[in-house]
DNA sequence: ATAAAAATCACTGTTTTCAGGGATAGCAAA
DNA sequence: TTTGCTATCCCTGAAAACAGTGATTTTTAT
């Protein structure tokens, strides 16, 4: 039955993690690995010439970037199921990633069985979450999302002086600017980030990338 | 010549990162997996009854910090052989971690071939490092150069709690001692990372990989 | 057993942040 | 041309952080 297998292909830079998704999957009677990359591009042309079910897909990737590589894959090959499998934990990356077409998120630490099971259910066309994921997803105040802030070019540079333990008044020095503004760009950011002090802007500003 | 393989034990918080290294090994002939571990503790209490020759060890694990696990293992198992294998490319950490006795750092991205081969080296009592790690090792600015803090169980605890917004009486609630404790702890933290504020001190404690 | 390290608590005074109000000017898109 | 966004500037008062110093108890390791 050969031509009944489900065929999958993985993508993830590194080695390792590949060995580990072939040797977990290779023993599921119906599944049969397609073929095995370390980077979107390979990926990419493979897809254009063999027929697969269902992608693996790191968000982290050495080419492109795994969220504008799903969003590659869904436009071009629309049949295509695409799990996301990544380390990141971020709520907004996970929701980016589900708008681009993905079936679904793992993270890296998930069980054997969960891998398995997940793959069956995305092929099934429901959404599916590793565990971890669903309680970051239903985290508190799901009002209010924090998708990626939009920063203003002003913004992320006072950003980034912050986290560099620089005050207000030595921020305001060096932008040569009134100390008056650069405490509204700080009240800016805290309220694009949802966050109540410095601490934990430093700490959602580098899960999203700004730092 | 079952007594002559190589007996190793590998450390991974990531159950398919543990079968990637599993399938990678197994098919080293001279080599025999002693064991598989998704945590800290599980290998100490394994390592007490099994003899292995190396293990191979994640830095980032759910109970026990890698580089302390490290310097437990040799202490109390001097002639075991340990590698770390990590995500974090960081070089204060990658010195911590030969500091306390690792035989090497890989990082995850390794290759299989390297992977085998440097596992082959740590054995001949070389220290060892991937591709990367080489690189990383030997870049620019190496004085000056901030190597990892050691954080007490308290002050992680309590590291975590700022990352997360909170301010210092808020945590003396949550952990049941007075303000006083937590502004010790707090100015411990600073000191311990050379920080002048929160915001360095969460950007330095998120590059160090406490985060 | 004892020394070292970690965790706890205490006080004072200064600096900085944060929340809450506003205001003005420039510029670009609708 | 109005509307919205960015960037700028201003003030106040309360809350929090930070710096400096010191001490006691508990745990851990040798």
């Amino acid at each position: 039955m050969l031509q009944n297998k489900t065929r999958i292909a993985l993508v993830d830079d590194h080695p390792i993690v590949v060995e580990g998704l072939e040797k977990v999957l290779s023993v599921v009677k119906h599944m049969k690995i397609a073929g095995r990359f370390t980077n979107g591009k390979d990926l990419l042309s493979f897809l254009n010439y063999t027929a697969v079910d269902i992608v693996l897909l790191d968000i982290t990737l050495p080419d492109i970037n795994g969220i504008d590589l799903c969003k590659s894959i869904k436009t071009n090959f629309p049949q295509i199921v695409v799990l996301a499998l990544s380390n990141l934990s971020n709520r907004g990356i996970i929701i980016d990633v589900l708008k681009n077409g993905a079936s679904g998120y793992l993270l890296k630490n998930v069980s054997r069985d969960e891998l398995v099971s997940s793959i069956n259910t995305a092929l099934r066309g429901e959404i599916v979450f590793s565990q971890d994921v669903k309680e970051i997803i239903s985290s508190p105040q799901l009002t209010n999302f924090p998708e990626t802030a939009r920063l203003t070019t002003r913004e992320k540079e006072v950003l980034g002086l912050i986290a560099l333990g620089k005050t207000t008044a030595e921020i305001s020095g060096l932008l040569y600017i009134s100390k008056f503004t650069v405490e509204s760009h700080r009240k800016n950011l805290l309220q694009k980030f949802n966050a109540r002090n410095v601490a934990e802007l430093i700490r959602m500003a580098t899960q999203q990338g700004f730092l």
